[in-house]
DNA sequence: AGTGTTATGTTATATTGTATCATTAGTCGT
DNA sequence: ACGACTAATGATACAATATAACATAACACT
C-alpha cells in the first residue's frame, strides 16, 4: 500500500518498540498498523478488515485482524475504545512514548473522540485513590460518554468518526 | 418473587423518581429492578434474563430485559458497564440520589468492581477540564480497567462477580 | 367506547468477539 | 543444510452481545 511519511515514522516507532520488546513487526502487522494509522478514526475491527482488504493486496479475515489489534494493544500501540468497540492507533508513541493513563472523551453520537490531555498531577491523584482502593491500574484508558460541541448544538449528530485536537 | 426490605426500599426510591419524572414503573420493571438488585453483581443481559426467568412466573425475554435496562439507565437507577457489557443497579440512589460522575474501578480479571467515592472538587475540576475540550458529560459513568487486591496476589483469578466497598 | 401513546411480545438479524485446529514462517542448536 | 521447537497466521465454526421491525397489549385521556 502506498505509506504516508507519517505512517512511515509510525512504524518506524512501532519496530523500536518490538525490537526492544523481544517481539515481531510481521508484514501483516506493519500493514494493519498502516491502515489503521492512515484511518486515522476509531473502527471497529470488521470496518478495519473491510478497508484492509481494499488496500492490501493479501486478503485477512476478522479474526486475524482481532489477534493483531489484541498484540498491537498488548504493546501499547493501539487503544480499545470499549465504550464503543473500535479501535484507533495510539498517538501517544508517534515522538516518544509518554503514555500515562489517558483519558478520552467518547462523543455518544457520532463516535468522535477526543484524547484529552489531563494535567499531570490530576492524573497522580487518581491513581493514588486507585491504589488505595487496593486496585492496581493496567495501563489501559478511561472513557467518558459525552456529546462533543458539534452534536450538543444541531439536533443532527454529526457524520460517525472524526478525530478531534 | 421474595423481595428483602433492601429491595422494597429500592423499589420504593424507583417509584418516586418515575413519579416524579412522569414514568411509569411497570410491574415488569420493576421485577426486572428487584432482581438486578438482588443480584448485586454486574451481570449481562443474558444473565438477569436467565435469573429473571428462574424467579418470576411470566418468562421474559433478553430484547425486553434490554430494553428495560434502557429504560433503567436512562432514570439512572442502573449502570451500563461498558467495559465488561454488564448492567448493575445504582447503589447511589438508595437513600438520597447523590449522583456525579461516578469512577467505576473494574477488575480485568474477575470482574468484581469498586465504586470510587472521588473527591468533589476532583469531579469537579475533570468535568471543567472536559468542558473547556468542548465536550459534554452526559452523566454517564467512568470505568478504569484493573486488577483487584486478590487478582494481583494470587495469579489464579478470583470468581467473578463480587462487588467491593 | 374511541383514540392516541407507551410498553411489551415475538421473531429475525446484525454486530462483536472466541475457540479450535491446521498450516506456515521464523529461530535455534547441531 | 537439517530437524525440532516456537510464534504467527489461515480457516472454519461458533458464542455472546445487541438491535430492527412489526404485532399486540396496556394505559391515559377525552
Ligand atoms: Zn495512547
Ligand atoms: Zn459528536
Ligand atoms: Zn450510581
Ligand atoms: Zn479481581
Amino acid at each position: 500500500m502506498m505509506s504516508t511519511v507519517a505512517a512511515k515514522d509510525m512504524v518506524k516507532v512501532a519496530r523500536n518498540i518490538c525490537d526492544k520488546t523481544g517481539n515481531r513487526l510481521t508484514e501483516t502487522r506493519q500493514h494493519v498498523l498502516e491502515v489503521l494509522f492512515e484511518l486515522d478514526t476509531p473502527v471497529s475491527a470488521y470496518e478495519l478488515t473491510e478497508h484492509y482488504n481494499l488496500l492490501i493486496d493479501s486478503p485477512i479475515k476478522t479474526m486475524s485482524i482481532y489477534r493483531i489489534l489484541d498484540f498491537l494493544e498488548s504493546i501499547r500501540l493501539v487503544h480499545r475504545l470499549r465504550s464503543i468497540n473500535k479501535y484507533i492507533v495510539c498517538h501517544h508513541s508517534v515522538g516518544a512514548c509518554h503514555h500515562k493513563t489517558p483519558f478520552f472523551l467518547v462523543c455518544k453520537s457520532c463516535h468522535c473522540i477526543k484524547d484529552l490531555e489531563i494535567a499531570t498531577e490530576f492524573v497522580t491523584a487518581f491513581l493514588q485513590q486507585v491504589e488505595e482502593a487496593g486496585f492496581l491500574s493496567v495501563g489501559s484508558q478511561m472513557e467518558l460518554s459525552s456529546l462533543c460541541k458539534n452534536c450538543q448544538q444541531s439536533l443532527e449528530p454529526n457524520s460517525p468518526g472524526d478525530i478531534h485536537d
